[in-house]
DNA sequence: GCAAAAATATACCGATTGGTATATTTTTGC
DNA sequence: GCAAAAATATACCAATCGGTATATTTTTGC
């Protein structure tokens, strides 16, 4: 089993060391951050990853993986283009204390630290959300298709309304401490694909 | 008109430096690029302000203070209710690109590099944000009073989900190059508040 | 226009930054 | 269990960080 403790430290490192990316971000967390959190000496670290810039990707895939692993789930638990879209808004409801405490939302993050000087991580994000507001969108297609969904809406609108009003909630109760404010705006956007997305004859 | 240079140069700092801490960030703005992009020196800069923070919280102010104004020359400007929650829409739409150009909602960028680890911010952020919502929830309670808007209507509840939906989208459409992504929000909002909020009779 | 005061510049400080070359320890395959 | 290799630690580097004490220049009030 070749370069099995290696993968397995890089697993640990990754794991200790996301969180405080993703809640520092990636300019304000320093290598001395990384040290004493893992208890490694920057030999290690660097041993381990090329550059600070490299360990960061890691963090930040792996903070991502976990809300992709939800959508992936969540479509492949609910056949219904409308389960799948209250499905997901759920899954985020109750995932929401533990994004939270977890830093936020890092893709949001990840996008406002990199916007205006950071191109390679500004690019990562664009690619991520333009992923994610298409699967949105796909779905809302496949539900005109079989007569779930009203073929008026306009699905890449609805994708990005929804995309957004998500992130906008998370970034509204994580700054002002109340995490209702994003449960009301699930309830709300619920509330939306029921009545205005919903055929329901 | 004793003070007087020296409050000029205070402005002149402050509206050259805003748009760099916007964009990069508090603890990535580095005295460098203040006296950089200003063109005098650390003499000068900490002659003028106490240290960094009081600097970047002046910039802070100053960077809030146009989207302020914006809420109350619209609010000056239209008496009824609904024209209020429009007009502002309106004023959003029309300032999206110049925002973009700022480095985007400093709200939004105060919130999330605050938020985890600058209470001072991070309190900042929360105080201007609450305000926002309870003013966007008061001019609902009028509109409610007037008999303009639905009395079932939860005046805090929409004024979460508009608030929202207007900072997902500038982070969309800033981190997508994609200015349609916001305005698509900004005419979906619209929808709802004339068919939604609006009473037709 | 001259002295006082205010504003700016210069030169420095210790601390910390990301990163690396090398020494040491630990793990691996046989 | 021993040698090779892999992983980690140590000790260092130049550059930059925010901040300050002091010298110099500019502005002010008369």
């Amino acid at each position: 089993m070749p370069f099995a403790k290696s993968e397995r430290t890089k697993k640990r490192i990754i794991e200790t060391v996301a969180p405080i990316f993703n809640k520092k971000g990636y300019q304000s967390t320093a290598l001395s951050d990384i040290t004493n959190a893992t208890g490694l000496t920057k030999g290690a670290i660097y041993g381990n990853f090329g550059n600070k810039e490299s360990l960061a990707e890691a963090c930040f895939n792996h903070n991502i993986k976990f809300l992709q692993k939800g959508l992936q789930m969540t479509w492949a638990a609910h056949p219904s283009s409308i389960d799948k879209l209250t499905g997901l808004l759920n899954f985020y409801e109750q995932n929401f204390e533990t994004v939270a405490n977890n830093g936020g939302c890092p893709l949001m993050n990840v996008a406002v630290e990199a916007d205006d000087f950071h191109p390679f991580f500004k690019e990562k994000a664009k690619n991520i959300l333009l992923n994610w507001k298409s699967e949105i969108a796909s779905v809302i297609r496949e539900g005109q298709s079989s007569g779930e969904i009203k073929p008026e809406i306009r699905a890449q609108d609805f994708a990005n309304f929804y995309i957004a009003s998500i992130e906008g909630g998370i970034l509204i109760a994580k700054t002002t401490n109340d995490p209702t404010a994003f449960f009301n705006i699930i309830e709300n956007l619920k509330s939306l694909v029921n009545h205005q997305l919903k055929i329901t004859t």
